[in-house]
DNA sequence: GTTGACACAGCACATATGGTCTGATAACTT
DNA sequence: AAGTTATCAGACCATATGTGCTGTGTCAAC
């Protein structure tokens, strides 16, 4: 695998970014060819070839414009944009519904459209319906859209989304582990953190983002 | 002015919407015309036409999938997104810069790239970055985004970035007009509303949203 | 030196694709 | 009913555009 593109394909494929940002379409083989100052038509198609070996792009044959920027040749492109399933609501009292399998932004739920810049590269990322006033402590409010990526190993300092077991309630806090216990803090440095035994707390996901619009 | 369009021409529109989701380019003449069950490749001409009249597209001619949605016609469309400049910092104490010039998403600033509806329609939104713990009484971080639209009109009970010019302190709060006077109201329900003179604040715009990223 | 892969140049060809011209039909006006 | 406009059909043309063929210079391996 040649992970390095030539001087010439990282040009090419930097104009073709260029090109579907200013326009709504990919260019035309000799668009390339005038954009990059590149003397034949047959040397873009060569480099297309390359880029194409490479997964950057994918080339439909014998199809004006025919090309579909893919994996890394999509990187800083506006087409990063990713759709996040909003899988329901999140409300204390109320048990926290976690996708089991594969979180396909798939039919049959509500969508939001985001980069994917703004999850910070988490994985099958999806979102829930702030219920209530409940999670106020954590500068979350009645409405709001929270961000969750589903996992139950987190490091210190995570913001969470945890279910206590006794108290039957879900809570979004940063995680702390103090051995045997777990502190919970809330985001609002006015309140105070609470203490639970570790089995009371079970941890439903990690918060990448909380989002508001009035 | 938009009479309205024909069946036919909702149709087109919807499928050049569906085909530029899948692929990363616009359909030709002959893909609408087969994707629609057209008989002719001058009736699809002839209704593109008829599209670009009403200002859902923009044609260019002579090339091919020369076809950019504009205005109405990227309604829903994934291609909704628009760039928000970060014109700066919003701290208590700081005076508050809103931009007087057609905010343009220029250079020189940092963006974020966001769905369009997530604005809920509003011109000109720009945004700022939270400085310090201040604005927690408006459910607002440290680090938090904040999205703003430029006026001086309000209604009672919109969320508004407001200058205080006693207290020289910018703050987020609901805002109500109660005669001579101004209630501010935190979006957190457990602190107290402040009453100053309206003659104490001026609006700098209204907020239209709330972004964190963790 | 010969070989051969690699990147490039130039050209020519086939077809993919936008546009036009001529009428036909339906819808609407007066 | 006659005229006018909007929409559609089918055929045809011009060109926009992907692709193949041949050749050239470079450079490293043998």
């Amino acid at each position: 695998m040649p992970p390095k593109l030539s001087r010439r394909q990282q040009d090419i494929l930097e104009f073709i970014q260029a090109f579907m940002e200013e326009h709504q379409f990919p260019p035309t083989v000799r668009d390339i060819q005038a954009g990059c100052e590149i003397s034949s038509t047959s040397v873009v198609d060569y480099n297309l070839h390359k880029l194409q070996q490479n997964n950057f792009l994918k080339r439909l044959p014998e199809v004006s414009r025919g090309i579909e920027l893919i994996g890394e040749g999509l990187r800083g492109s506006k087409r990063d944009i990713i759709s996040i399933p909003i899988m329901g609501n999140i409300a204390a009292g109320e048990p926290l519904h976690v996708p089991d399998a594969p979180t396909t932004a798939d039919e049959g739920y509500d969508e939001v459209d985001l980069p994917a810049s703004m999850t910070g590269g988490a994985q099958n990322v999806f979102a829930l319906r702030v219920k209530g006033e409940s999670m106020i402590d954590a500068l979350v409010a009645d409405g709001d859209l929270v961000l969750l990526e589903p996992t139950t190993e987190v490091s210190n300092g995570d913001m969470v989304a945890a279910w206590l077991n006794d108290e039957e309630e879900t809570t979004l806090k940063r995680f702390y582990i103090e051995g045997d216990m777990v502190r919970l803090q809330p985001a609002n440095s006015t309140m105070q953190p609470i203490r639970v035994p570790a089995s009371n707390v079970s941890v439903r996901g990690r918060v990448v983002g909380v989002f508001r619009t009035l």
